[in-house]
DNA sequence: CTACAGTGTGGGAGCGCTCCCACAGCTGGG
DNA sequence: CCCAGCTGTGGGAGCGCTCCCACACTGTAG
């Protein structure tokens, strides 16, 4: 640090030069000819201020270009005016790329209204996990968005204990206690799996995401529940296990080629998956869609330049940000414990593969 | 030691006894036996504290789990202990997908280390625009990361009459002044080339971004070096003009096509105008990569998944972020006007498109 | 006339820190 | 013996706000 370089203090207001320094709410006050008290209420709104002086506070606020200092503010009232996104680095690799920056986008557009910051916490290792609680505790944030939450994750419960407001992307369960936006997945699953049996698919396959994620399950679910409305037995050999990841995707693609070849489509959980799978299918000399039918999951940017273009479900992801943010302040301003939970609808984007 | 320690702790009992109550410094120094100038310095670090008055207030803080506010450490400071990630909506569109996660995993891995806290800030209108200027020119952050730069945008110019620390992903042109952290676009660009050359490439074509930015300029530069280089003339007829966007890489190839029938090699300087490419060279009946060879510039997530694989250059996203992360936290910690400028090597990704 | 609620207003108190000054204790040199 | 010059320490002042109480001033009722 230089010990030099301090700002001139303008101690003598007179001395010539323009004030480096930035205003306080009591030069507002006396160049308005009115109270701290008065300038303070105009800018938080408060109704019990003559039309005068309000007038008088704003002119003297536009004069002077008074921002008030979040700081202080935030020192007696203890709001932060901020709130977190929390994302588990590992998962920013596997959502469907544009996923992360959509629900940023949305994010980010909801809270461009108001004067909320938006603070982004990857968290990557348990050192980092230990980090965040601690920092949550110290009640920094008005308000938590939680990005991909596992089954285990011990974050949801945190939150709750510690009774700050937040928001799931997606949810651990049926009966999640905590507020959560997401898409309607069963739904997307079935309608792609009613695709495929319309069609004219008569074995179809599905590759799930990791069980452990709500959203897998109820991908899962969905298919399920789509041959059953057909009349078709639900059949274990038809479903392959996997992650989300191509390479993932691959293995489980070839094994249940090895278990059922004479499948003839494939609903993925994921995009990327879908990917892996096509080439295998591909590499098995299956041609696509004619010997097997795949349709992915996430509408993502893969699905655009796969060989042939791939039919998909997408979520609306970035309204899903959006959604989140919404409730989130809701839940910040009324307090009221309500929990708020909302799904929305997929939509099936047919292209070639499908 | 003081009888007067004691802390009333039910000033407000109000409606529901808030547990809340986080410890202060004060109650760290009564704990410790100790002032609070003490407490003070432990936490920050000054080396002139005894080592028993050290130990009593670390083992005091402990006890009481006390985390500093840092609102009023703020307050008086006027240090934010916060930088902001600045990012023009537009773009995050534009970008190849996992630019931006990776950029942000960057500069939050190497965050993750000291106690800076990360904002991001999205920017899509002149609304917003100006909101930002305000919000700067306030003082609210300590540090400014900017992602993407076009030669004309004013958010520089700001950051460098302000004052304020700031580091660019990219820079406007070769006398950018303010501290910037870039691939070496030309260098990636000109590595491409000469790779088509080696093939056996003799007409080779480019299709290049909006030339504002210094990012398509410099992609250029090291298509026509590496031309040169070999003896061959810079040809405009073979410089498409597009934007980066799979769209505009369709539209420039298309004309590209119509003026250069026998055109052979086209190096695309984003993976996403390669896609398009190469969708218009298939459909014009051209084989990748035995009529036409194509290369792309990114290595994103689309280059993996093209037909045939896409041979793409790649630049270490993450990376940059990290390094920009990092000239940022040196640039506020010691104030030196030392503008710092990094340039990373890009790297060519061979599969079988070229 | 007094009483009293209802408005708008000023300004003290205080949020939890850091900064900095004063001072206590300890050297060691004159 | 004093007087510097250290180091370590306590605590006052004050950062810029909001909160809230006290205090004008109304106007209306008793």
């Amino acid at each position: 640090m230089s010990p030099t370089a301090q700002r001139p203090d303008a101690l003598h207001p007179g001395a010539g030069g323009r004030a480096t320094a930035r205003p306080t709410l009591e030069e507002v006050a006396a160049l308005a000819g009115v109270g701290r008290g008065t300038v303070s209420r105009v800018i938080n709104g408060s109704p019990r201020v003559s039309a005068k002086a309000r007038e008088a506070v704003q002119t003297a606020i536009a004069e002077l270009g008074y921002v008030p200092n979040r700081a202080a503010r935030t020192l007696v009232t203890s709001r932060t005016d901020s709130i977190a996104l929390v994302v588990p680095e590992a998962e920013t690799r596997l959502f469907s790329e544009p996923y992360f920056s959509d629900i940023i986008s949305g994010v980010s557009a909801e809270l461009a209204e108001t004067d909320m910051q938006l603070l982004l916490i990857l968290v990557r290792n348990q050192r980092e996990r230990d980090r965040l609680s601690a920092y949550l505790t110290a009640q920094r944030v008005d308000g938590v968005l939680v990005v991909s939450v596992h089954r285990d994750d011990p974050l949801p419960g945190l939150l709750e204990s510690l009774e700050i407001p937040s928001v799931l992307a997606g949810r651990r369960g049926d009966l999640e206690p905590l507020s959560y936006v997401h898409a309607d997945n069963a739904g997307g699953a079935r309608m792609a799996v009613r695709h495929l049996l319309r069609r004219g698919c008569t074995q179809v396959a599905t590759l799930t995401g990791p069980l452990d994620m709500e959203v897998a399950q109820a991908r899962l679910g969905g298919y399920r529940r789509a041959l059953e409305e057909a009349g078709h037995a639900y059949d274990e050999e038809l479903v392959g296990l996997a992650d989300f990841t191509e390479e993932g995707g691959r293995v489980a693609m070839r094994e249940l080629l090895a278990r059922r070849p004479e499948l003839d489509g494939v609903f993925c959980a994921s995009d990327v998956m879908a990917a892996g799978a096509m080439q295998v299918l591909r590499a098995a000399g299956r041609r696509i869609p004619d010997d097997v039918a795949v349709i992915g999951f996430d509408d993502s940017i893969v699905a655009r330049h796969t060989d042939p273009p791939m039919t998909s479900v997408r979520q609306p992801i970035e309204e899903m940000g959006r959604t989140m943010a919404r409730l989130l302040l809701d839940e910040i301003h009324e307090r009221g414990r309500a929990r708020r939970q909302v799904v929305l609808a997929t939509e099936l984007i047919v292209r070639d593969s499908a």
